[in-house]
DNA sequence: CTGTTAGCGCTTTCAA
DNA sequence: TTGAAAGCGCTAACAG
């Protein structure tokens, strides 16, 4: 491959000023800059960022690191963060961890090898050990989604607490009592916060909230919603609606409703957090609360590139609002048959 | 930050046997090796593998570019692709087209900068332009999903053509006569090879391809789906199904139908290629062709790690069979009321 | 086994 | 305006 002394020794000019054309750096006569820019061009020279990032301590890159991609929640927050990242000259390397810690922590590794300028992070737990050794190196990074134990960073996330509140307090005035929660592990903030909400919906209504219609899982994927589903059916007092904590358990909550010849919402309401996935336009089901993840992800960007330009300023918490899609999987309780004398919600709302 | 220079004086040693020691080379004697180790964890040393890629001339990196992350059938296959690389020790850095040429271009351009050791693309357009300045730089490329035009490269995908007639075979087989086509450009070789198909199928079935009901639009997204089935239900000849070339179109064209007040699957059968997504599990409503879309991202890095191996091989070109699912977007056709007589298919046969 | 040395391809003083 | 020279942090002969 040509590097700039191959193009310099064509055109008759130092390396220096093959850098300084590729660089648009001002002083270079007009004329020896187009001499240059021919030679590039015919040579379809690329340059090395390899090279120039070493000298100069910066890689235009930033990483990411979430859950899981295939989880519609986090594609768009990728997304997001991609978009903006485009539009900022960055690329973007991301890594999966399964909710994994161990994975966490190697992919860490591989983006400090390779002196990401910056990371993005949907962290596994809330133990921060992982995060504690790229924050002594002063490698910005910017949470997402999970708050991690009051570290002193940037976060981007939509307010849990509420948002689990409002769709719960939808559920009490829909006439539901009982209602059980299925959730991932206390551990992350989000659960923990989603908790609260489904508490203090209750206890605003004058319930008691009856601990032994709440579930925890470790992952908060389809399996963990499945399992959680059939012991909650075991459980004595049978609840009348499920509020799942996202949108992979209610699935897997669903999977389980189904197995046991329970039908949604007639037999069993269930309203859950996030969009269960893109086709909602098409074929919503869920009564759920969307997190406008898109926007997450392009103000973690934002977030991420001020603190570039600006390593002491002080960090930012950024709380957006999640919106409440009313449709298919509630009902009111008591009634003889399912949702059909339930005003439907408009399946089309989030086109 | 610290470099092997800081290890190597504290260990006593020269850089080289630091760099030794890093990379497990073994003429290192047991003893220096376990002090160098020593230091290297309580300095917290992190290697800059910008600095030995810049010598090494490899980058551990590997480039994907497609059209959406999204699309549940790219994010999919992006997932096949990450889970793949990680367990080779590479990187994967990727990029968003939205089928724009210029995008492609320019994402190809940064990762060529980057050195990326290879690329997997799936491409915008067969116009192999952008393509041809990375193959004649002997950049290991593998293509997945859409073809170009004869390149000799490797190249990963499905049986478009004989999915697409197998699909359009059993609408056929409904009774259906007049079956609408659907699709994303014919420039782009899925559709073409879908197209292929769809004319195959009517024509061992007896009956003529009525070029009136094949619809083109340019992107191959819910937007293009919708406004070519407005066109499609202008037609004179109304026909009773409709072949969506992929995901998208069919929810474009759910919403078109929608609109004009016509039930699916009781005023029109629709088919689609692709899942419409990963809540396909949950709520499965078309009657797809699936194409193994993890499996097609890990076969990509399976080829792009033999290449890296062997430069010279011959390509390879891998065709994977889509898997056929029947759900409720489709009914007999001149049936007094919907889909209630046809025998559904099991809404879980994707679990 | 270990160290010296010469780069990898580029940027950035500094002096001209 | 231009260029010479000194690295960025690491690897890979080569010699010992």
């Amino acid at each position: 491959m040509a590097t700039i002394y191959d193009i310099a020794k064509k055109a008759g000019v130092s390396i220096t000023t093959v850098s300084r054309v590729i660089n648009n750096h001002p002083y270079v006569q007009e004329e020896t800059r187009q001499r240059v820019k021919q030679i590039l061009a015919e040579t379809n020279f690329i340059p090395n960022s390899n090279a120039s990032s070493l000298v100069r301590k910066t890689t235009n890159t930033l990483a990411v690191m979430i859950p899981d991609i295939t989880n519609n929640f986090f594609t768009t927050l990728l997304r997001g963060i991609e978009d903006k990242a485009n539009e900022n000259g960055f690329a973007v390397i991301f890594g999966n961890t399964d909710e994994n810690s161990s994975k966490e922590y190697s992919y860490l590794q591989t983006f400090m090898e390779r002196r990401v300028d910056g990371l993005i992070i949907d962290a596994v737990l809330e133990e921060s050990k992982n995060l504690k050794s790229i924050i002594k190196r002063e490698i910005p990074v910017v949470l997402i989604d999970r708050q991690v134990n009051d570290l002193p960073i940037d976060y981007v996330g939509s307010n849990n607490s509420k948002g689990a509140e409002d769709i719960v307090h939808y559920l009490i005035e829909l006439g539901h009592r009982q209602i059980a929660l299925v959730s991932g592990a206390p551990e992350i903030s989000v659960y923990r916060q989603r908790l609260e909400g489904y508490k203090t919906a209750q206890q605003k209504a004058g319930l008691t909230v009856d601990p032994k219609l709440i579930f925890w899982g470790e992952k908060p994927n389809q399996e963990t919603g499945y399992r959680l589903t059939k012991k909650l059916l075991q459980n004595p007092l049978r609840p009348t609606a499920i509020f799942a904590a996202n949108n992979f358990l209610a699935i897997g909550a669903f999977r389980a409703l189904h197995e046991a010849h329970l039908e949604v919402p007639k037999d069993m309401s269930v309203v859950c957090f996030d969009a269960a996935d893109t086709d909602a336009t098409l074929n919503p089901f869920f009564t759920s609360m969307v997190q406008p993840s898109h926007t997450i992800g392009e103000m973690a960007v934002e977030l991420l590139m001020r603190r570039l330009k600006n390593k002491k300023s002080a960090p930012t918490k950024v709380i957006l609002e999640p919106q409440f899609f009313r449709r298919e999987s509630t009902a009111k309780v008591e009634m003889e048959r399912g949702g059909e004398s339930v005003e439907k919600g408009n399946p089309y709302a989030g086109l």
